[in-house]
DNA sequence: AAGCGCGGCGCGA
DNA sequence: TCGCGCCGCGCTT
């Protein structure tokens, strides 16, 4: 086996919830490291289930070079969640850990849009108009349709966009109530007071 | 061909 | 003024 998937989850007390986070590398020394999926639960079954059904499988021993990356990058997303000032796109870069995004977001409009997001610093908000117009289109549907699908929500930061008329907008496909709008609700209110 | 994590406009309280 | 519904929009599945 060249390459396997490693996952580990972050369980957050207030509001509740938990995320998973998805490696995949090989066992190779020096080897690229890959960020593939982010996604959020309301309670650790639903997150379970989700591992079951993508074969994912849990880190056991963090000692190799790859799993060290693995434990800075959960931490900083612990760190995040606490308050700190943190661009986790930038600091995953840093890590050397790689995202892959092109393939993701392989038309140039999807591209466009996500480059555009990740300009915007924490705690900065835009809207979905916003995103539209920097690249010269008026596709505002379109563009939540891109960011429904972002694999990796918090180091794309879509939980930034809003909608023009400043209600929440969606969230991870919910639309106006639901744990999902609450937590970007959370995660934009996160920001503001640490900003 | 249908369906959207949206915006704008026009209506009626 | 609002809130709500309808239509247009450009792109994705």
């Amino acid at each position: 086996m060249t390459s396997e998937n490693v996952s580990a989850f972050i369980k957050n007390v207030d509001p509740e919830f938990y995320i998973l986070v998805v490696f995949k590398h090989s066992n190779k020394l020096n080897d690229k490291i890959i960020l593939v999926e982010i996604k959020f639960f309301k309670n650790k079954n639903d997150l379970m289930e989700h591992v079951k059904s993508k074969n994912y499988v849990f880190l056991k021993n963090p000692s190799d070079e790859n799993q060290e990356k693995i434990k800075k990058s959960l931490n900083l997303i612990r760190k995040y969640l606490l308050g700190r000032k943190i661009n986790l796109y930038d600091e995953f870069r840093l890590l050397n850990v790689e995202f892959l995004l092109e393939l993701k977001f392989s038309s140039p409009f999807s591209y466009k849009i996500i480059q555009t997001l990740l300009t915007k610093g924490y705690g900065e908000l835009t809207s979905y108009s916003q995103l539209g117009e920097a690249i010269g289109s008026k596709a505002y549907r379109a563009i939540g349709t891109i960011l429904k699908k972002n694999p990796l929500p918090l180091v794309i930061p879509c939980h930034r966009v809003v909608k023009k008329a400043g209600q929440t907008g969606g969230f991870m496909g919910k639309m106006n109530s639901g744990w999902e709008i609450e937590l970007k609700r959370y995660l934009i209110n996160l920001e503001l007071a640490h900003i």
